[in-house]
DNA sequence: GCACTGAATGGGCAAATGCTCATTCACTAG
DNA sequence: CTAGTGAATGAGCATTTGCCCATTCAGTGC
């Protein structure tokens, strides 16, 4: 037997034991049995068979408390899409939390009749909405990445959400083939006058719906961790203000974008305040909320994906 | 505080523990701390999210024996969408198996730009498919009952599938408002007569899918247990072969309808062998194998979700 | 053939869970 | 006000589950 075959037979096996468990209520002892494993084998199974995202989980319930931050948070910052998830507690994850509810969110869109442009940033909360996302494949949309695929390391793999989505649903994708951050501005206008590549930057533009992650500018943000500023130039953007950051543009407590060296380097689309389209935030956590709350001042998204501690810290003040 | 809030919030806590246990994978101490219950309390509510529905359960992988025995069904039995959800073992209900597989199925449909009319038939399996179906809006299509949604008793509400798919999907809906079974022909001829009972049946012959559950003739028959048909009818149908039913119409193990003293009287849509449009049935567990085997000869239906144990069984001699 | 390495296995045990039952509580009818 | 009724509660306990760890196993390099 090959080494494709054992590790097919592997999931397989995961996802037999997780749908006796999860779907079938029988405990990990009957399991054990009915495969002919040893109970421990069993309980591998099925905790593998979570771990590995073979098992999704939905809340059909809309909690009270969570509907009416939604329509406060509505309210106060004006914005046209909201959804709430219930939090966590203190240790939970709160890409976890927001992931489901943002994958039923997404799949509103992807439900209508209209083809729709569907656009997307990066980060780990967009790559678990990813996750979540149930398989119905959809032929009619087309989905676009706002941001370079190119690493600092030339790999692709870790800006792949469009690729996953496009995995799933079978929809056309249009990854932006250019470097997340070019080395100069001129080599950031070399491609970008490349042709494909325009179409690309024009789908994008024209998107009907985007989805976004929101990066804090604190000690531990993203831009720096993930190697794309340096320590020094992450505290000149603190001294001016910066304080939270979309599609890799940085802005400040207001919501206005900062220029700074970067901006003449960075791959990919802007997104203009004020858009008319729908512009989804999916965010949460403590650390992101001064971020968050800057985004929706400046009206650079007018929708949001969030938990319920986050909303509240929005909400207060 | 009134009964109604207090049944919500009962409902809002039972959502929110089932959260924090499923999506957040805390324990249940962790969420009577959070929610400040005893433990005892936190289970129930977990467990009672669970048994309410709130909470839906998902396998995104499709396992490998389940594929082959999709593939298996579809060439021997010359059927157009076949699936195969992983058995639940001897003590597993066949219902709960089917339901989530086959609620994946329907939205593959309900995803389609093109408006579709969507016809069901009753049942339990279909009852237990509407359950675990994601409650995504779409306003495009329509959804129709192939049978009468009067209960002898006059009630209405067991014959409930397609208002609770309209609830669900906030679809139009056109339930079938004539008698399940009327005491006499004539009456059923009056009832038919009628101009928007017409409508209603025209829209459902026109369907664009059709899904239905098959109902087995053995001395525990639907139709007997619900009231349809005394005994001595029942073994009399019996006599004359009749091996399953389908919304109402009984036919023989080759699939061909038999004419009785109930067909003149039967309510709704009779399923034409044959159809070119999809024609689905939902339905597994070992009494059920001679009646789908029947159904699926006489090209009763050209679609099946059913288990692996059925599969199995209907791929033997 | 043999030693090495890392993954897989099952024993064992502490923690978590589900369930039963006696008790309490809230509400109702008199 | 009081007794009655049925649901809700939490204590106690048996079962189930998760996880650590010593051992085995399969594959690899020498």
């Amino acid at each position: 037997m090959n080494l494709i075959d054992r590790e097919a037979s592997k999931h397989d096996d995961a996802a037999r034991a997780g749908w006796m468990y999860y779907v079938g209520g029988m405990t990990q002892d009957q399991i054990a049995t009915a495969l002919g494993v040893s109970r421990q084998r069993a309980q591998r199974l099925v905790s593998r068979a979570m771990v590995e995202g073979l098992i999704h989980v939905r809340l059909e319930h809309k909690i009270g408390a969570c509907l009416g931050a939604e329509a406060a948070l509505k309210r106060r910052y004006g914005l046209n899409e909201v959804r709430v998830a219930p939090s966590l507690g203190p240790g939970g994850d709160s890409a976890r939390a927001t992931a489901s509810v943002a994958a039923e969110l997404l799949e509103t869109y992807l439900a209508r009749a209209e083809p729709q442009v569907i656009a997307f940033g990066t980060g780990r909360s967009l790559s678990a909405m990813v996750a979540e996302l149930s398989p119905v494949p959809t032929d009619r949309h087309k989905v676009v990445s706002l941001i370079g695929n190119i690493a600092p390391d030339g790999s692709a793999s870790f800006y792949d959400v469009i690729l996953r989505i496009a995995d799933k649903l079978h929809v056309q994708h249009y990854p932006m083939p250019v470097p997340v951050l070019s080395e100069t501005a001129e080599e950031r206008e070399m491609f970008h006058a490349l042709g494909p590549i325009q179409s690309v930057v024009a789908l994008a533009r024209s998107a009907d719906v985007i989805f976004v992650g929101i990066g804090q500018m604190g000690d531990d943000a993203p831009l720096y961790k993930d190697g794309f500023v340096t320590r020094e130039q992450l505290m000149e953007f603190q001294a001016r203000g910066a304080t939270g950051e979309l599609v890799g543009c940085v802005f400040d407590e207001g919501g206005a974008y900062i220029e700074t060296p970067l901006t003449a380097r960075l791959g990919g689309v802007r997104i203009e305040p004020g858009r008319a389209t729908p512009v989804i935030a999916v965010a949460a956590g403590a650390s992101k909320v001064a971020a968050i709350r800057a985004a929706l001042k400046g009206r650079l998204v007018n929708g949001l994906v969030t938990d319920e501690a986050t909303a509240a810290a929005l909400l207060l003040s």
